[in-house]
DNA sequence: GACATTGTCTACCATTTGGTAGGGGCTCGC
DNA sequence: GCGAGCCCCTACCAAATGGTAGACAATGTC
């Protein structure tokens, strides 16, 4: 659980709304019932935020700022050439392991449509566009496969995510859910992905 | 558009909830919108379906049956090794620029949970277990990488679903949306996959 | 002690939404 | 021509939901 005790009660009303968004979805996740898990009343909630909406943007933005934190850090800690691409995915899993709602509410703000989707891809373009740039470098380095650096981050984006929180999908595949089950998908993801960029 | 005039009152409400449901979202499409759309009232869908859950169960069946009739299809007429998984996604592609709600759909009904997807890959079941055995021999016949075949399809259909239905995320990347920036993404992704399951 | 500010609450409202009750027209078999 | 079913409609309702208005307590300031 991400709701700590001592914050603030903004604090763990953006708390909640990550959990409730990130999870639920933004239209199943009624005021009233964040109010309710948080034991305080809606009207708190929207004396915090001026709307749902504006709840919703104030839970995108700081979950953008944490993303970008992490991911710039995998980036700058991470190896060369190809290890740097695992090092971020390796970030990117044990960070998701810790908040899954953070990439459900990834999931969710696409779905959601260009109005919360503009505020997050605005917020997350500087660490995009770093993303673009090192895999072009790596192209160029001639270390991994040839090609457009956006199409290729945006195809790792996909399958990321998608491993990531189509757990739904995963049953139906008959992919085993134990702990064991997910070590193996990970290290077959990283064979997967060293794989699809490797050089030819 | 998906909704044929000539067709019956049920089959009209079925288009039209496919095309809803798909691409607004479950919640965000309301009967009352779906009945304007089709110039009828909200009670005469109810009359054809017992309510808006079956309606959606009612819309992921036919989806289903249709989509198994397209996979199986193309993995029939499609080559040996490597080829067949291309040709499958061939025909995901074509079909998904036809139908892109279908897809959509898919994701959506991951998205609401257990209760829907349930249905869901109760039908597509056969489906799957198909390609599984399909892509278990191409393993032992190291046409293909090696590794648990339920894990590659999983992560096959996470990308190109991902790929096929988010549209925002790659917008956020820079890649370009035109008609000839699509016939790129395609080619590309082709390459990718190509490489992903490549023998080592 | 008066006063402003901050934070939370009670009370209430307007709208949306899925769903119920029941009427009535149309076609078809007879 | 007439009852039976099929198909769609008008009229309503109960619940949920986002949001407004304003009271009230606590805290610090002068």
């Amino acid at each position: 659980m991400t709701v700590v005790a001592g914050a603030t009660t903004r604090d763990r009303i953006l708390d909640a709304a990550l959990l409730g968004f990130g999870t639920r979805g933004y239209e199943a996740t009624a005021l009233d019932t964040l109010a309710a898990e948080l034991g305080i009343r809606k009207q708190t909630i929207l004396y915090w935020f001026a709307s749902k909406e504006a709840l919703l943007d104030a839970v995108v933005e700081r979950s953008a700022i944490e993303l970008s934190g992490v991911f710039d850090a995998a980036l700058a800690s991470g190896g060369i050439g190809v290890d740097r691409i695992e090092a971020v995915m390796r970030a990117v899993f044990r960070y998701a392991s810790r908040r899954p709602q953070l990439l459900g509410l990834l999931r969710e703000v696409e779905r959601l449509g260009p109005s919360s989707a503009a505020g997050l891809s605005r917020r997350l373009q500087p660490m995009i566009d770093r993303a673009v740039r090192s895999v072009d470098n790596l192209m160029q380095a001639k270390v991994i496969r040839q090609g457009d650096p956006r199409l290729l981050l945006s195809f790792l984006y996909s399958t990321i995510l998608g491993v990531a929180t189509d757990l739904q999908a995963q049953r139906a595949f008959g992919v085993p859910t134990t702990q064991a089950g997910l070590r193996r998908l990970r290290r077959e993801l990283f064979a997967f992905v060293r794989a699809a960029v490797a050089a030819t």
